[in-house]
DNA sequence: AAAAATAGTTGAACAAGTTCAACTCGATCA
DNA sequence: TGATCGAGTTGAACTTGTTCAACTATTTTT
């Protein structure tokens, strides 16, 4: 069934009835993204969230001087939104792109809100979800700050295994925050050790 | 009163009743805490959130080389605390120091679960300022990854004027990511133009 | 008021990471 | 089949930021 990961996501370690779990998805529908398609473009108004079932995909912004910078990807179990366009009502600073054909369960702006309206645990199990994405933004800062680019490039690597198999070397790059060349030059030393 | 920059806090946008606010409030008490005193240490379990009514303080981690990493300082009508220990009940990463004398609303880790099942607009008023904490983390990663020592040094003293006389320069590098040496040298460039 | 600790400054040598340009290698497409 | 396009590789020169050490304020403690 189209819902069983999102299921799994959201009763996991949790108690929650399955009429309660069968009612949150019930506000999702299910949609198919092509490789390479947008699934929200710089500029444009974040009206959904969505949670990956198949697939990857790679959230990222353009800085000033046109660089890509990757905020994160999102394989399957992961949520996938522009909280601060969707939140605020402006016009998103962040693209998001299918790194390969993929599935999304989709909710609207105004379904989320009725989500919240008439499921309390929907406010319990989004408050949770949202402290632990700070954590990891932190533990990111502070990555970022304390290690050098071939300490990030092992943290990921041996971090996320599954995502950097979907990768080319560019988009890695872009997310450890370093220059294409400068991660094959990092590639290369390790080979040679 | 004690409360008043806190039921501001709450009630700032939000459609929340006097009662409710005042029930809100009611789980906190209020502390003083001495310039250069630590509400939190590494390795210690953080069993409160707190929310800064006066003064200023700074959180921060040590990393393998016994550099400090400042996640971020909050002063007046910040919220305060170790989420992934408070929400996951582990030791600590990070240390919590006041930067001067200070005051705090302080609510234990038991009496914010009381909280959250007493007053149901607790969830809500979390989950949003959780929300608006991600968009933050976000932002500040692509700062750090995007703009030079000099920019990233222009954003924060453009930004935060007040936090930044209260910091020593060691405290601002250790949050820009970088050597107090070379703030110091990025001070000098920007006296002589 | 003196002593001791802590914070900021500066320079020289060094390391980390970027830039640009040239090249190679597959994949895809006409 | 060739042409083309995007991805990865490599080197040389360059820029950004670090390290270490010595020095100078400035606070804090006694």
């Amino acid at each position: 069934m189209i819902y069983d990961l999102l299921i799994e996501n959201i009763t996991k370690n949790r108690e929650v009835s399955i009429a309660e779990a069968e009612k949150f998805c019930s506000f999702f529908n299910d949609k198919t993204i092509s490789k390479k398609e947008f699934l929200l473009k710089q500029g444009e108004f974040c009206k959904f969230e969505a949670f990956v079932t198949e697939g990857c995909f790679r959230v990222f912004s353009l800085d000033k001087k046109g660089n890509e910078n990757t905020l994160y990807f999102a394989a399957k179990d992961w949520w996938l939104m522009d909280i601060d366009s969707f939140m605020n009502h402006k016009p998103s600073d962040l693209n998001i792109q299918a790194l390969e054909d993929s599935k999304i369960l989709i909710i609207s702006q105004e379904d989320k809100s009725n989500l919240y309206n008439e499921l309390p645990m929907a406010e319990k199990f989004f408050r949770i979800m949202f402290q632990k994405s700070i954590v990891a933004w932190q533990r990111r800062v502070v990555r970022n700050n304390s290690l050098t680019a071939k300490e990030r490039y092992n943290y990921f690597t041996t971090h996320y295994p599954e995502i950097v198999l979907k990768l080319t070397d560019r988009q890695m790059a872009s997310y450890l925050g370093i220059t294409h060349e400068f991660l094959s030059k990092i590639k290369k030393r390790d080979k040679k050790q």
